[in-house]
DNA sequence: TTTCTGACAACAA
DNA sequence: ATTGTTGCCAGAA
């Protein structure tokens, strides 16, 4: 009821934003949080329309394998690797260093700690 | 109006 | 194990 169905797009927002600073997660993930597992493209291009937003922390998206493939759509081509870098995020050569820690995951962790 | 593509991911062969 | 196809929603041609 909070949220329409309509605004799919938001819905992603919504999740990305909770994401926490110096952690980062995955267009499947998100797209699980949202009730629909393959909509996981849809995230992507959700994120894709949120540059003309503002607090959408979009440079902690990567795909499953913890590649920076949308790096490529910042401002500026290092933008995004500069972003995880400055929250404490080691990035080597477009891949998430110790990905698997840093993965924000509410359906595995379910509880912070 | 229909068709295709896109910052992905899961399944089938 | 790798490769190819399908699904999802929205926007552009």
């Amino acid at each position: 009821m909070s949220v329409p169905q309509g605004d799919f797009f938001e819905k992603v927002y919504q999740v990305v934003k909770r994401i926490p600073e110096g952690r980062v997660s995955t267009y499947g993930v998100i797209a699980r949080l949202l009730g629909s597992p393959q909509s996981a493209r849809v995230v992507g291009w959700a994120l894709n329309a949120s540059h003309k937003f503002s607090g959408i922390p979009a440079h902690r998206v990567v795909n499953r394998n913890g590649l920076l493939t949308g790096k490529h759509h910042f401002k500026d081509f290092d933008e995004m690797r500069r972003l995880l870098n400055n929250e404490g995020i080691q990035v080597i050569d477009d891949q998430i260093v110790d990905f698997e820690n840093l993965l924000w995951d509410p359906f595995k962790e379910s509880n912070e700690y």
